[in-house]
DNA sequence: TTGTGTTTTATTGCCTCC
DNA sequence: GGAGGCAATAAAACACAA
C-alpha cells in the first residue's frame, strides 16, 4: 500500500492521460467525495472544480467518481427492487442464523436493503445508539479481529448497518446534536456493562447477534407475537408487518420494558423522549453524522431511498430535472430551498443564465429526490431548520473573509471542503490497513444506512409524526428549532476549531486508533 | 504465496437536451 | 454540435481463503 499511496499521491497531481495507470483515491478524497456526493449528487461544473481542487483530483475524476458514485447507487436499488441476487455475488445465507454473508464475510454493498428481519430488529431497537465502545466502527464494522466472540460476521450485517447512526460516544458535545437521532430510535444501554446487567442469557441466534441485541431482539419478537426460532426460515419470506406501536415509546413497548430494567436511565425507548433522557448518547461520530449528513442523519434514509427507489426512468428523470426547478425555485415553504440555501449563501448565482436552468434543474432534481418524501411539514421545518444549522452551510467562522470571498460561488462545497483538505494532505496514502479498513467501512456503512433501510424508511411516518411532535411539545417550534440550530453550529464551531475534529467525513487516524485502542 | 472474487477507477460509446 | 449523464467494459487494487 505504501509504494500505491506514493503513486497516488504523486499522480493525483499528474494528468491522467500521462499515467494511465488506475490510481485510488485516498480514504480521505473518497470520504470528501462521499461526503459531498451526499449532498449533491450532481454537482456542478464550479463544485466540481472546487472539489477537484481541494480534493486534489482532476475534474475529470471527479465527474468520473460522480458519475460511477451514481452508478453505483443504482446499481444498489435495482438489486433491491429485483430483489435478491446474491447468487451470484456469492451471499450466503445461514439458515441457521438467518444472516447473510458475502465471501468476505462482510454484508454486500448491494444487500443493504434486503435486511433480514433479524437485522432490522437488532437494528430497529439497537440501531441507534450503540454504545461505543461496542460499536467502534473499527472493531464493529470492519470485520476486524477484535470483534472478539462476534466471530459471525453476519452479526456485523446488522451491526454494520447501525454504525452510521451509532455513537461514538466520545464528544460529549454531541448530545443534542441531532435530534433526528431521537426520531430515529432507540436508546441503547449506554455501555455493554449495562446490557450484561440485563441478564439475558443469549443462545442459538442471540448469541450470535451478542448479548447486547439479544433483549432487544427478544423483545421484538415477542411484541411481534413469535417466538424466535433459531432454524428460522429463510430469509425471502415475506414477514408480517410490525403491530401497530411496535416501535413506539417505551411506556407500551415491552422492548423498553425489558430493556429498562435494572437501570431506569438506560432508556431504550425508540421514542423522543428516551433520547432526551439519554444524553450521552451521541458522539463523535454522531458529530460526523451530522456533519455529514446533518439532518440527513435522518433525512437521509428516507430520501436515499426515495432517490433511488424512486428515481424516476431516465427518460422521465431528464423531464424531471427540467420542470423541477422552477417549483423547486419557488418553494411554497418561502424558505430556502436547498438549492437556494446553496445560492444564497453563495452570495450570487454562480452560474450563468445559460447554465442556470441545466445546473439549477440538477439541483432542484436533487432537491427535489431530497424533499420529495419528506411531505411533512414539521419535518421540513426540522430540515430547513437543520439546514440553517450545517456549519458549512453558512458558517464562515473558519473562512477568512479573503477566502470566502473566493469561495462564495461555492460557499457550502467551499466550507466543507478545506475542511478535508488539510486531512486530505496530511492523511498518507496507503496508511495501515485498518486505516483504509476503517475508511472502507465509513463509506459503506453510509450506503447501508443510507439505502438499505426499508423497515426504518417504513416506520418513519411514524416515528416522524411523533418525534415532530414531541418536538413541538418539548420545544416550542422555533426553539427547537433554534435550539438544535445553535447547539449544532456551537458545536461545530467548536470542532471546526478543533484541529482533531477537522475531518468532518471521516475518522482521522487518531479517532481509529483512538477507537480501536479504546477496545483494546 | 497464490488464486479467486469483489470493488474501484478509467475509458469509451451512446443518448438526451439545449 | 457541444455538454452532461448513463451504461458497458477493462483493468488495477484489494480482501480473503486455501
Amino acid at each position: 500500500m505504501a509504494d500505491s499511496g506514493e503513486v497516488h499521491s504523486e499522480e493525483n497531481k499528474v494528468p491522467l492521460d500521462k499515467s494511465k495507470k488506475r490510481t485510488l483515491k485516498t480514504p480521505a478524497q473518497r470520504d470528501a467525495l462521499e461526503c459531498f456526493y451526499e449532498e449533491h449528487k450532481f454537482p456542478t461544473d464550479e463544485m466540481k472544480a472546487q472539489l477537484a481542487e481541494k480534493v486534489g483530483l482532476t475534474e475529470k475524476q471527479i465527474s468520473s467518481w460522480f458519475c460511477h458514485r451514481r452508478l453505483k447507487d443504482k446499481r444498489r436499488d435495482e438489486i433491491h427492487v429485483n430483489g435478491r441476487q446474491d447468487p451470484s455475488s456469492g451471499v450466503i445465507q445461514d439458515r441457521a442464523s438467518g444472516l447473510r454473508q458475502d465471501s468476505c464475510g462482510s454484508i454486500k454493498q448491494g444487500d443493504h436493503r434486503n435486511i433480514d428481519l433479524r437485522e432490522v430488529e437488532s437494528r430497529g431497537i439497537y440501531g441507534r445508539d450503540r454504545p461505543a465502545a461496542d460499536l467502534t466502527y473499527v472493531n464493529r464494522g470492519c470485520q476486524d479481529p477484535h470483534v472478539g466472540d462476534m466471530d459471525d460476521t453476519s452479526s456485523e450485517s446488522s451491526s454494520s448497518l447501525q454504525d452510521r447512526v451509532f455513537s461514538h460516544n466520545s464528544d460529549p458535545y454531541e448530545i443534542q446534536t441531532s435530534p433526528y437521532l431521537t426520531q430515529r430510535g432507540a436508546i441503547m444501554p449506554k455501555n455493554q456493562a449495562g446490557a450484561r446487567n440485563m441478564g439475558y442469557k443469549p443462545s442459538g441466534y442471540l448469541k450470535v447477534k451478542g448479548e447486547i441485541e439479544n433483549p432487544a431482539i427478544t423483545a421484538v419478537k415477542r411484541q411481534l407475537g413469535r417466538h424466535y426460532r433459531e432454524d428460522g426460515p429463510p430469509l425471502g419470506i415475506e414477514f408480517e408487518p410490525l403491530p401497530p406501536g411496535a416501535f413506539m415509546s417505551q411506556s407500551t413497548n415491552p422492548v423498553n420494558e425489558q430493556n429498562n430494567i435494572g437501570d431506569p436511565s438506560q432508556c431504550h425507548s425508540l421514542g423522543i423522549s428516551g433520547f432526551l433522557k439519554q444524553p450521552n448518547l451521541n458522539t463523535k461520530y454522531e458529530a460526523h453524522i451530522t456533519r455529514m449528513g446533518s439532518q440527513d442523519s435522518y433525512e437521509e434514509d428516507a430520501n436515499c431511498y426515495s432517490i433511488h427507489s424512486d428515481r424516476p426512468e431516465r427518460s422521465s428523470y431528464r423531464q424531471l430535472k427540467q420542470k423541477s426547478f422552477h417549483n423547486t425555485s419557488n418553494s411554497p415553504l418561502g424558505q430556502n430551498s436547498y438549492l437556494d440555501t446553496y445560492e444564497d449563501s453563495a452570495g450570487k448565482t454562480p452560474v450563468n443564465g445559460s447554465n442556470l436552468s441545466r445546473i439549477s434543474s440538477k439541483h432542484a432534481v436533487e432537491e427535489m429526490r431530497s424533499d420529495s418524501l419528506s411531505k411533512d411539514p414539521g419535518y421540513y421545518d426540522a430540515k430547513i431548520s437543520n439546514k440553517k444549522a450545517k456549519p458549512w452551510l453558512r458558517d464562515n467562522n473558519n473562512v477568512a473573509p479573503k477566502n470566502a470571498q473566493k469561495n462564495e460561488n461555492l460557499s457550502r462545497p467551499s466550507n466543507l471542503i478545506p475542511e478535508f483538505s488539510q486531512s486530505l494532505d496530511t492523511v498518507e496514502r496507503g496508511p495501515s490497513a485498518r486505516v483504509t479498513k476503517v475508511d472502507k467501512c465509513v463509506t459503506e456503512r453510509r450506503h447501508k444506512i443510507e439505502y438499505h433501510d426499508p423497515v426504518r424508511v417504513k416506520m418513519r411516518p411514524t416515528n416522524e409524526v411523533r418525534v415532530a411532535n414531541q418536538a413541538k411539545i418539548e420545544y416550542p417550534q422555533q426553539d427547537y428549532l433554534e435550539n438544535a440550530s445553535s447547539t449544532k453550529l456551537l458545536l461545530l464551531a467548536n470542532q471546526i476549531k478543533g484541529s482533531s475534529m477537522d475531518v468532518p467525513c471521516s475518522f482521522s487516524e487518531d479517532e481509529t486508533a483512538e477507537t480501536s485502542s479504546s477496545l483494546e
